[in-house]
DNA sequence: AGCGCTCCCGTGAACGTTCACGGCTTCCTG
DNA sequence: CAGGAAGCCGTGAACGTTCACGGGAGCGCT
């Protein structure tokens, strides 16, 4: 195994010393022009790479943040991945990033590995309060969708309530009485959507309890829309828990040969891009979720410096209706 | 600003030397139960963190890789980017993923400052080699879809020619005698993919004239496929470049009021899950993009290791035909 | 008693880079 | 010609951790 070339190699090859070399890269000044160039090319002739241990050790500047994702392959997650790159590299932050696979033991095992890598932490986390405390060990953390609030930690906040309520308040002027809705539920019940979703339908009076439950997929979406829709034939509307479930929705309305949004309306939540492009095209409560990634980087940041703590309303993302197609 | 807490600090108020602090923290034998016990107490007090850089500097056992991606919102990266990020996780290493956002000076400032934070690269780019091989400063690197193969880089080849030339015999097999195609222009001029159109479709004696260029998006699809089939009315199939053009195809179909697949068939490639979603469900020239990207892992891992180059062959992952319901 | 072994623990060195400082020329200025 | 400034370069130290080594205490065995 051939050691490493240091910068002492590179500096007895063109017979200068440790810092002229260090000069020569970094350009910093106090360096002649003919020594630099004969330096540069020793550099280039050895295959020298200054050591990113070494020189992180000496200059604290560089950050590096980690990015935990359930499912790279799920777009919602995409989207925020992709705001909070955005977000990062304005900062010159590097980030890595770790998809989970939805498997609550790569969570572990990726929060195990990821403390000693990164300077703060943030994204989607299965993990009960404790024991997440434990795994982050004092790291700062950026907590999406979920209430997690200490010195150290920090949470994004989704607000969907007014925006579930456009969506009802449009169905309902549509003339639409019996809407339903496609639920995702996980460990702890019934979703907070479901929630806003139960409020909204009673401040227009209407009774909320035609309720399915879906698997996070479309074809998961799809099933649920099957069994809800023969348990309730009389629906002529659904809201779903996200617009994944949504597009399944709109897939078994299709086969159940239900037009939409004229015979079934839909509406989703998150507000996709990948709600464009299917047809009809989703009409749903968006939310900016580059916008979340992009918040949650910055909230990192401030954490990471120390910063007093922001109120709420900052930490937080509105979601509104956005009326597309299917209703 | 409050100093770094140091393994020292840790040593002091456990009243032990830095070397039992470290045992304690990488569970190491040698080690007395309840002393242990008092250092990592005293460790969890101070929120005392290891230095990454500083350990990394002497054990070299992390290794980093940098992904770099175009665009992390076409569905087309990211499932690259999971297959990536999944082999980069069963060999225990960090991948940071850099977006460059379709730009050539992104590009160019992210390889500035990648090189100096990765032991490996991998990825997607548009730099010529000059530059490339200038930038990379020596680094390992594997390219995707593009040929560049020395010593110290590697390719990862889209086998296409065959499955295309099974996308034309399925279609040449249901009568079609006028197929068309959407390329995608790039800088280098007419794509690969349309070679192995052009030669497919003269291997059948059918003429491959009839070619639009589309912008890679849902919406540059679509209008490419307006103009060409203002062009060439008497088209009755449709080949393009990828996925996300073809599903432009299929929106503009509609809007044109020709029917899929039996007005107009349409034939992506790529064989996005994206595709199994639209309606109808796109028939695609399929490629395993999962394998795309872990296939870039494990050779840059190979590079890294400085082991001997494997035959093309392994490098390569071939497209095959996946019919569902466009055509 | 002497020897050796096991169990703990501590000390110097090393990893590869940058920072702070100091020294040597050379050149300019009055 | 003295003095100072500017330009260029080198030397010790520091960053925070682990590795290699050594050493003392306690125990059992001959």
């Amino acid at each position: 195994m051939s050691k490493r070339v240091t910068i002492n190699d590179v500096a007895r090859t063109a017979g200068v010393s440790r810092q002229t070399v260090s000069r020569a890269l970094n350009d910093k000044g106090e360096i002649d022009g003919s020594t630099k160039q004969r330096v540069l090319d020793a550099a280039r002739e050895l295959g020298y790479r200054p050591s990113r241990f070494a020189r992180g050790l000496v200059r604290q500047d560089t950050t590096t943040i980690g990015l935990v994702i359930p499912d790279l392959l799920n777009p919602f997650f995409t989207e925020v991945a992709a705001g909070a790159l955005e977000a990062a590299r304005a900062r010159g932050w590097h980030v890595i990033v770790y998809d989970t696979a939805d498997s609550i033991d790569e969570e572990r095992g990726t929060l195990e590995v990821i403390v000693s890598q990164v300077d703060a932490v943030v994204g989607y986390f299965s993990l009960d309060e404790a024991e997440l405390d434990r795994h982050l060990s004092g790291i700062p953390a950026v907590l999406i969708g979920r209430e997690h609030r200490t010195p150290r930690f920090s949470s994004i906040r989704v607000e969907g309530a007014t925006g579930v309520r456009e969506a009802v308040d449009h169905l309902a002027s549509q003339g639409h009485l019996r809407i339903g809705m496609l639920d995702h539920a996980s460990r702890a019940g019934q979703s907070v959507r479901r929630k806003w979703f139960t409020d909204a339908m009673n401040a227009h009076g209407l009774n909320a309890d035609a309720v399915g439950n879906a698997v996070q997929s479309v074809d998961g979406g799809a099933a649920a829309l099957h069994e809800l829709l023969a348990e309730h034939p009389d629906l002529t509307a659904v809201f779903t828990f996200n617009d994944i479930i949504a597009i399944g929705a709109l897939k078994a309305a299709r086969w159940l040969g239900r037009a939409v949004p004229d015979d079934l309306a839909v509406i989703g939540f998150d507000g996709l891009q990948l709600g464009a492009v299917v047809h009809p095209a989703l009409t749903s409560v968006a939310l900016d979720t580059r916008r979340v990634g992009a918040l949650a980087i910055e909230q990192a940041g401030r954490l990471l410096a120390g910063e007093t703590q922001l109120p709420d309303e900052e930490l937080q993302v509105n979601a509104v209706l956005l009326v597309r197609e299917s209703a």
